[in-house]
DNA sequence: GTTTATGCAAATTCTTTGCAATACT
DNA sequence: AGTATTGCAAAGAATTTGCATAAAC
């Protein structure tokens, strides 16, 4: 992602594009993974976790980003994909592999659409599946 | 749930029923949402939250009780009530309230049955639907 | 008597906040 | 000047481990 788009994304957004949140949409980007909080602090060297930590939280108040559980304790990011600037409607599951605790996302399988008895107000699905994915299913069996 | 049903349930996943654990088990059993360890550590005064965590992990691998992710950093437990030992067919969706912060069950709403392509393994599928709960939608608006 | 379970303390990991310094408008 | 952003340090919360004691088989 070029540092263009990037600076428009968060404009459009309401975010000020400085130097630091440039990087950490820019990894964020480039991960086809959803990333932790811990990923971004090792990518990132020169960047506090502090700052990212309130990057993070601003970006995802203004549903630039979407935390995924990862299954394993951490929350992870991934960047919106949507048009629709204040919903999630990207949303797809994810898969957490429990051996190399990797998390992948399932493009191709959307979270249900969850439609809740009346008085509820629904905000975002998650949606996470554990097991074993290929790699490591494979190691096992050999 | 009664002392004897606990011990069998403990002894039909291969767990020993101590004192310990079988009061875990029937706080877990008459919670009405799923409990997280600090929910239990504070319920059940008289066991260390080290023990509490064995406890829950022994239970976990033994399919006696699933993890949830509550959406808001802790996980939180629940019995299974499937009839097959081995697999958790009786996942259903979680709804957690980002006003009050509390989990609930939508018993009737199943997860979705997910086929991955060839090579993966699924062992669970966790669905947490989060949002505003009734109550709290209705204190907002008045 | 050997294995299993427990309590206590402490280490880890992940997240969050306070505050002073810096950069931006 | 005045607001927004940042780094550093430190606090908080949730989880996990080490080890010595106690209980169960």
């Amino acid at each position: 992602m070029e540092d263009n788009s990037i600076v428009a994304l968060l404009e459009r957004h309401g975010v000020r594009p400085t130097a630091n949140r440039i990087l950490i949409v820019k990894a964020l980007a480039a991960g086809r993974h959803p990333l932790s909080m811990r990923d971004l602090e090792i990518e990132i060297q020169s960047i506090d976790k502090s700052n990212i930590f309130r990057a993070l939280t601003l970006f995802r108040e203004r549903h630039m980003v979407h935390a995924v559980e990862d299954g394993d304790g951490a929350t992870r990011y991934e960047l919106c994909w949507s048009e629709d600037e204040d919903s999630d409607e990207d949303e797809h599951m994810h898969f957490f592999c429990e051996v190399c605790h990797r998390t992948f996302c399932l493009y191709d399988r959307h979270v249900p659409d969850v439609s809740l008895p009346e008085g509820y107000r629904v905000s975002s699905v998650n949606c996470l599946v554990k097991g074993v994915c290929p790699a490591c299913g494979r190691k096992r069996k050999c």
